[in-house]
DNA sequence: CATGAATGAGGATTCATTCAT
DNA sequence: TATGAATGAATCCTCATTCAT
């Protein structure tokens, strides 16, 4: 029998840390922070009782490694989804269609994110906040100000704007029905948005932008 | 010395009542629903240990009676002020600068209704928005509907628009600062929404602010 | 209005006490000495949580009242339906009739004393022991001292005879089926009983006491 | 040194069981099912508080343990000192002289078995009637019927009978002295009950059985 | 690294008892 | 005497964490 390598102990290693990363995530989706069982984690992951601590040193420990993982994970995916695009306007779009789909497909780990985010925690909060830091970051800096600059958005208070647009981005992801779908189309999202955002002269055709669909005649010319 | 009255004590008793709710709000506020202590909650209260039970019987009825509470008063200020205005597009205004009073003014009580709506537990959360139920209402039918037929507003996807501007109003409301105070502007949010809701040939002078501001009809450039 | 006399307070009174240690006895029944529950007594009895102090001083002295009465009023019925027979034998199938008859009509309090009598606790243990002294010595002494003396029984080891005799009254005592019903026959027990007490000579015709009924051949002439 | 095997662990995890469910025998027999206190029995048995729960997930279970082991050794032991005897006379003695030193020997298990016949909890009790069904079964069906068909008893109630000796043996094991010795002697019981059992035809020399002890003139001839 | 028995602090809840009215 | 709010000790049970194997 050919004794493990390094490389396939480490990959071994690190396949068990997402095991036990993926259970955690469902486990405080389920419970929030306070009422998750750890030994429900690591028996969910297919470990006896004591093994996570082999990995996380602490249940906080091992809520925060949830957040910098899923928060890396998600930050990656939408921010590449909106540098794709180079309008300001589209991009827009994108995060709400990228992010949203994101959450779709993962969504244990969002609404640990989502639970965190409006939770009771204060340093919980200030993690995800550090760790969706670039995002919002592409978003004031890349889309909106970008935006501006190219006259497709009016003059806006930055900082109110991004809150508006995170808060109408959170709410979103949290209000999924019985099967974990997001119910808000988030091409009718952006567009109500955007409304908002658009210079006057620009109120453009009223058009949704990763599927594109046709528009009915009410719409503004 | 006159001995209590029966009223008497229905007034201390109802009073006893409303510490508990207090300490309660404040209690579960600071640690959500599994972190939360009820022999604390008695003692803040000023009472002893066991003492909560004679009002509620159990930690889960003691939020739910805090939910209730906060969500009654809740509703009957912000729909007040709501209601008083006719205009729909001031009113949506009102919604904002109304919630985010009564936000800053009962910070810990807000703070757990966030918490829940944003939480794990889908029970606690299904009160939430039952006991929300006519605000929303007021959102919808009293001043989108209303808006929209008096075509200050363009047509609406109404369930879409209502649920973002919840989701604004809920995310402004969880964003206070160290001292509790909401940083967003109400009127300020409430533009944005505005101007993403209104009619194309009613879009008004660009103009801020918290104080009350007539506006007039010349407003469309 | 004609105020209370004392001999109506004090029947008042005494009426309470009664429906205190009623509603004691069937709560003792249910749940045994540990498991009762004082306020349940209180509120069964018709009174608030607390009234059940101004009566007794505590739970304990309580479940002593409850005791002292059932025995004074179990004690009182068999050993005058005993001493209503002269018979030996004929008294100690009484004992088991009317005993039966007893625990049937009172099966609460019945059932407290079971539960004492084989219980944990070896002061109330005592106490019943205090109580059912007087009938335990009509048995001792005017029944089976008396039948030995007569030459109805044969010579018996008396604490040995009224042990079992004891045993066997309370085991039926106990045997209950679900509508409280004894389903021991008394007058078989007795006989029972009897055929192992009497003197060879005198192995009487077996039959049954208080209703009488034929017994076929293989029985002693 | 040898690591400790798996055959090793599996001792002491039975051990650590064993002392635990004596220490439970132990407290349930001090004070009852209520009035006991699992941490007590946890400390007693050499853990700490909580470490029960990783034996008996309850204290009912707890107990429901406690019933099922003693029943199981009880009936074991009886069992096969009845059955090693043929005479079915000579076997009821049996039961009193076997079943009496077991308790002698087993104080606080046989007393928690017999608070849980005559105790309030329907549940316990059928669950002792269950465990102890087997030896009721030797009584009825291999001594008192074949005694019968033997001749050597009466035709006999077999029901009446087999429920009087349970009480008179329940009702012997029940009595004990401080010192924990069951004061009366098996083999006078059961003579007592023997005699009541007997064809007429053969009264016997009243002997006992297991500890042939001289009977004076006054016996049946 | 994996295991899972052991730990013991913590926390929800119960309830006998007190006492002001 | 009746009430029932208040008390707080007691207790069952949970669970994060440790550690010997």
């Amino acid at each position: 029998m050919p004794r493990p390598t390094r490389e396939g102990r480490d990959r071994q290693l690190a396949e068990s840390r997402e095991r036990l990363l993926t259970a955690a995530a469902e486990e405080f989706a389920r419970a929030g922070y306070s009422g998750a069982n750890i030994n429900l984690i690591s028996e969910a992951a297919g470990f006896a009782k004591g093994t996570v601590y082999n990995y996380f040193p602490s249940k906080r420990a091992l809520l925060e490694a949830v957040i910098d993982d899923v928060a890396a994970a998600h930050t990656a995916f939408v921010q590449a989804q909106m540098e794709a695009e180079p309008d300001p306007a589209a991009r827009l779009t994108r995060l709400f269609a990228a992010g949203f789909a994101f959450v779709e497909e993962h969504r244990a780990p969002a609404q640990v994110i989502i639970n965190v985010v409006y939770g009771p925690d204060a340093e919980f909060k200030e993690r995800v906040y550090q760790a969706y830091g670039p995002l919002f970051n592409v978003l004031i800096q890349d889309t909106l100000q970008t935006g501006i600059a190219r006259g497709d958005f009016r003059p806006l208070d930055l900082d109110t704007t991004a809150a508006v647009i995170m808060s109408v981005y959170l709410g979103g992801c949290s209000q999924v029905d019985a099967t974990g779908k997001i119910w808000l189309d988030p091409d009718k999202v952006a567009a109500l948005i955007l409304d908002g955002l658009r210079s006057p002269g620009r109120r453009p055709a009223r058009r949704s932008h990763p599927a594109p669909r046709p528009r009915k005649k009410g719409d503004t010319p």
